[in-house]
RNA sequence: GGAGGGAUGGUCGAGUGGUUAAUGGCACCGGAUUGUAAAUCCGGCUCCUUCGGGAUACGCAGGUUCAAAUCCUGCUCCCUCCA
């Protein structure tokens, strides 16, 4: 298995995005026939998707750059049951409003990597509330639930480790992979998609539909996963401190996201800029062999490369540049989440604690005051001590800013509210 | 429907009448060290506070007691076995 004859795989095969695929040598040679369609299911749970989702976009996102159709299916239908892999408890309900407005605002994110359009190889988005809503239970079950065996699908992981854990598996939710399946068939029937995509931890799932299409429709269908991706010290990818790294502006500045890259572990560089970022394969070797100090170059690179992607240029560039100035020179610049006062409340004087509250710095004031007595409290980078502290016009710099810090990398910028 | 077991802080999991805002692990937060890395070490981890304290908290609602996460009653949810 060393080289493909289709762009894609090929891709696929030296950014190291395969990890399982039904039928490699098929597929292969379906996609250097000529365009194939290939879909990969989301879920609606959230406004805004999250680096652990990334994988799966950046998969769409070579798989039309390397001429191919690429769907995006909305679990519009399907996060009505919820997916049970990976959960230890049943899933909230959501309300049909709240999971369309999530679709919507999934939508945007989509569009910062994929062209969407009716051009051959441009992307399409679908919802399988579309066909899902509509199905009679006495036909389907006759169609397709025939088709599924009750004891190859208590053998699935996601089941296995609900009944191992001696926590409760709902029917609805059993019900998922086999709708989950159905989507596959679905989408073959009405788009000619053969290919589904996902992470492993939907393999299970995918090869469901794989084998559906064969059982009920004769269709040949394919299924490609993805690694799990975790930072090398094991955990999920996707969070941080203040929760998951978003990949829309609205939940997270681009600043933010930037950061989020640029701090990775160094064992991650090398893996994470060949997923997450588009440079070519030869200059990702020659970053990868950096050691030591040399690293950091890499890590801006690939805290550039992926902030571009997600956002624009320009607020790569932007993070980059406030990046540089914070922590290399110790200064300011314009990226730092900040916050403005009226000038009459600055002259009274606004205490720290509450500064750093309203910017979401800290939860609590207690949590505020705790870092000012364990020395992480800053004020224009002068340690403070005082609980009490505040913040008044005095402390403004001639630029009319002051810039406060609860830790070497939270800075924030404190401004006078202009009439 | 019957019998038994369970619900503790972000999570896992101790605690079975008072010194328990509740042991410990993980996660998380601040510091030291460093390279905005890892590892390690130190400190912290309910909320409010004029730093004296105050207010909430062990599924929910009542009760017993000077005193309850701990005992009693009812309810909700979960698990196991039986039908």
């Amino acid at each position: 298995m060393t080289s493909f004859k289709s762009d894609f795989l090929q891709v696929m095969q030296s950014r190291g995005f395969i990890h399982q695929c039904s039928d490699l040598e098929t597929l292969d040679a379906k996609l250097s026939s000529g365009p194939q369609s290939a879909y990969i299911g989301f879920d609606a749970t959230a406004k805004s998707f999250h680096v652990g989702n990334l994988v799966q976009i950046m998969m769409l996102y070579w798989f039309q750059q390397t001429g191919n159709k690429p769907y995006t299916l909305m679990g519009g239908g399907t996060t009505k049951v919820g997916d049970p892999s990976g959960k230890d408890e049943m899933r909230k309900m959501l309300t049909d409003e709240a999971i369309d407005d999530n679709i919507t605002a999934l939508q945007n994110v989509f569009a910062q990597f994929l062209t969407y359009g009716s051009g051959e190889t441009d992307a399409v988005m679908v919802n399988n509330d579309e066909w899902l809503k509509d199905i009679q239970y006495i036909p389907f079950l006759r169609d397709f639930g025939k088709h599924f065996s009750i004891n190859r699908m208590l053998t699935f992981e996601s089941v296995k480790q609900r009944l191992d854990r001696e926590q409760s598996l709902s029917f609805l939710e059993f019900n998922y992979m086999i709708l989950q399946g159905y989507d596959f068939v679905e989408l073959n029937k009405r788009h000619d998609v053969i290919l589904q995509m996902g992470g492993s931890d939907q393999w299970g799932n995918i090869l469901n539909g794989v084998e559906l299409g064969r059982k009920s429709a004769q269709a040949e269908l394919f299924a490609l996963t993805t690694p799990l991706i975790t930072t090398s010290s094991g955990a999920k990818m996707g969070k941080t401190a203040d929760g998951a790294v978003w990949l829309s502006k609205d939940m997270l500045p681009a600043y933010d996201y930037y950061q989020f890259w640029r701090n990775c572990d160094d064992a991650d560089v090398g893996r994470f800029l060949k997923i997450f970022t588009t440079l070519p394969i030869s200059e990702i070797d020659r970053l990868e062999k950096l050691e030591g100090q040399e690293i950091n170059e890499a890590k801006k690179i690939l805290a550039f490369e992926a902030t571009k992607l997600c956002h624009d240029e320009q607020s790569a560039t932007d993070a980059a540049k406030t990046a540089l100035e914070v922590f290399e020179k110790g200064g300011t610049g314009d990226e730092l989440p900040s916050i403005a006062y009226d000038k009459s409340t600055l002259e009274q004087g606004v205490a720290f604690i509450d500064i750093t509250c309203d910017l979401g710095l800290t939860k609590s004031k207690g949590e505020a005051r705790r870092i000012i007595q364990q020395g992480g409290a800053k004020v224009n980078d002068n340690p403070i001590a005082d609980p009490a502290h505040t913040i008044s016009t005095a402390d403004f710099s001639d630029d009319g800013q002051v810039k406060i810090s609860t830790s070497k990398k939270k800075h924030a910028l404190v401004l006078v509210k202009s009439a």
